[in-house]
DNA sequence: GTCTATACTTAGATAGAC
DNA sequence: GTCTATCTAAGTATAGAC
């Protein structure tokens, strides 16, 4: 079934990825996709019946690698328990940060472009990097506190904060010439400096 | 020279942020300008002689707005000398609350989704999100704790996490359905928390 | 599944009358 | 400066052969 060298209907995605991340989904034409893949326009319309449905496989990409990698309510509990403090809250952003799963920043970079006139791209860049990020670092930091391993703190401003921070990098991540890496550690260092650790460090 | 009710130049402008703000340049046709302003499409023409010469009109107009409303370093010096510290350093954000200054962030908005594919838009985003307002911040910063006024901090990594922010912010802002006033302010709350004033508080 | 050829549509821009 | 009419280019998508 998965012939590795012959998936032409992945390896439409991945280009798609990538030409509408770096330019624009309106901008990049059947033309060039089906050129960046090696085969004519025409062929692309026996993997997927339009250029709008090419976006679609776009999000469902997303949407497995996803479920493959969110960590499970277990696996945040624990890591509540035992992590150190800034680790365990750090561990929430898991496909944010701009070192590792680059495909996966760029899917929400074209979602964000796409929100201005698609609603399923404003529900899906919503629920992914606001909604779903906000309840497990929520979930994190309250139990942090209840367990009495930080002092308390406004855990709503402080979600507000870190959301914006993450999508601010997201974003950032695909103006060319730009290198997000260093800002992303710095920026976060100084988001959890917010987080005081009520126990002594090593 | 200036006739309110028929500065058609100054209308088509304001209707292109509008627009290109909301949907996105390439969605939005010289016809839907032209209908937005009341006239017809070839009519454009007398005014600007491309479209891309409508995007010039609404950068000039944001760098007119700017200067008009930046303030001026005796200002800033000023503010970091007498204001209370985070009144201070939230001043140093001038346009970009979202409640102020509306049309300003919606072409920064513009901006940034032609960032992928026009170095011009990026460059103009570049100075105004990231360059002008680090510098602005980093001044009051240093002038803060060189007077003593609030506790040291590791100004660079303030800075990163505020510019990303506000950028996140001012994105965040035009999606359709979403108020980001009060989660401007939380997030603000929540970032100010950093700076730690050495003065008693009223 | 891929190709060539082409249909169809829309958008940016121009010509020329008023 | 605005209009109607029109040109031209480009992009999505289809038809039908291989």
């Amino acid at each position: 079934m998965e012939n590795p060298r012959q998936d032409t209907k992945a390896r439409i995605v991945d280009n798609a990825v990538q030409m509408f991340s770096a330019k624009n989904y309106e901008r990049v034409t059947m033309r060039d996709i089906a050129a960046a893949v090696g085969i004519k326009a025409a062929s692309l319309y026996s993997h997927f019946k339009s250029k709008d449905d090419i976006l679609t496989g776009v999000y469902e990409l997303f949407e497995e690698t996803a479920a493959g990698i969110r960590p499970s309510p277990a696996a945040l509990i624990a890591m509540a328990e035992t992590a150190p403090p800034k680790q365990a809250v750090g561990s929430a952003f898991f496909y944010f940060r701009p070192t590792d799963h680059e495909k996966m920043l760029r899917i929400l970079n074209i979602a964000y472009m796409m929100s201005g006139s698609d609603r399923r791209s404003r529900e899906f860049f919503q629920r992914h990097v606001f909604d779903a990020p906000r309840l497990y670092a929520g979930n994190i930091l309250r139990k942090l506190v209840s367990l009495g391993r930080i002092e308390p703190l406004d855990i709503e401003n402080f979600l507000v904060l870190q959301t914006y921070f993450c999508f601010g990098a997201i974003l950032r991540s695909f103006t060319p010439g730009v290198s997000v890496r260093e800002e992303w550690e710095s920026g976060l260092n100084a988001l959890l400096e917010l987080i005081r650790s009520t126990e002594q460090e090593h």
